[in-house]
DNA sequence: CCTGAGTTTGACCGTTTGGTCAAATCAACA
DNA sequence: TGTTGATTTGACCAAACGGTCAAACTCAGG
């Protein structure tokens, strides 16, 4: 029997600031880019003493990851079979645009990740996410031969709604220096928003 | 006056291999990812002999980068304000994903650095990128207030352009997965035709 | 106040990294 | 063929890296 002792009040607090600040420092340089000193920093804790809390920086990492995945799934994990389908389309595109918008840093988190092949997430993605990807595409795919919505490839689909919406995460820095400062959410929701309707009205 | 030698056969020879090779291991694991071994041994050299074509790890991608930006714009540079405006945004769009299919290194590049914050080419995109957009920016506007186009934000637009063709390039590893190993690219063309068809008709 | 578990740290270790250098080798041309 | 500049390399260096450890410190419960 492995013992497994109740974490203390310091306990809760640490693994909560380190994860916080290894959200920071992964999403901005990626995990090979991030060192555990920088991590320690930013957490305002001593190298040995944020290795006490976790035993190497990859468990750092799986901690972060497997404690956002949830988070992360739960907006198309929320998309009603049985609602409307223009309806559920469109509030599931514009919870993943607050998404970017509200958690640009576990958007850039994943990006960085898959951008390099994601050698840490295959096997999520090719898991949990594939699960749920195939159950949505066979409601979408239902959706389309009811002739509630247009008839489209249900992964495309999947992938524009990503690709559009994430980019104003992914590639902020991109979109502020072309923008000059100007708010890329103000616009973005409406624009989005047309954007959708015209292309899912059967 | 600083001399300037005319570089021999083996010089040009062994910079673009470099090259060749800095964009394959540049491209997957990001600039600090990557490491000058790494360079080296894609290029078949020695890592002392690599430093001897470059000074530095900087200096391979600032080389790579700034050879590489006039093919990367060229696209959007050949948009042509004389032409007719939704079949010119189209050609544009079709080029951009033929770029994803065909250099998915390059936009992995540019994509692992701007996702980062894009330390090493802010400048440079706030500059010439800049420049480029802002003027076919107006471009778009003239179209979209002549009627030929329906009326959108003009940046939001090219953004949507970027995120819905390089998504097949940046993201490849996702795609693969939930794909089934699926050709992305053999629906591609149809869909986003489609998409921006619907969302550009008047 | 005492005690023991929980927490923190300075010093340290082996490896990897970007980069240097003198010496060796090669290639071209007279 | 000899000579000179271009090319290549093994050995090396300092800094940065992920991680360890024994010792010191803190804190809650008795």
């Amino acid at each position: 029997m492995t013992e497994k002792r109740a974490p203390t009040r310091i306990q809760k607090k640490n693994r909560a600031t380190i994860l916080e600040a290894a959200l920071e420092v992964f999403s901005q340089h990626g995990f090979r880019g991030a060192t555990v000193d920088q991590i320690a920093n930013a957490a305002g804790l001593s190298k040995p003493n944020l290795l006490y809390y976790f035993p190497s920086k990859d468990a750092i990492f799986t901690a972060l990851l497997s404690g956002l995945l949830d988070t992360w799934l739960a907006p198309l994990q929320a998309m009603d079979p049985n609602g409307d389908p223009m309806e559920e389309i469109l509030s599931y595109m514009q919870r993943k645009l607050q998404m970017s918008r509200d958690f640009p840093r576990e958007s850039r988190l994943f990006a960085n990740e898959i951008v390099q092949g994601a050698p840490r997430i295959l096997d999520i993605l090719s898991t949990d996410l594939k699960d749920l990807v195939d159950e949505k595409a066979r409601v979408l795919r239902q959706w389309m031969d009811q002739g509630k919505i247009a008839p489209m490839h249900p992964h495309h689909l999947l992938f524009s709604i990503w690709s559009l919406t994430q980019h104003y995460a992914d590639f902020d820095a991109q979109v502020q220096v072309l923008m000059d400062g100007e708010d890329p959410y103000e616009a973005a929701p409406e624009f989005l928003e047309t954007l959708f309707r015209r292309m899912l009205t059967p």
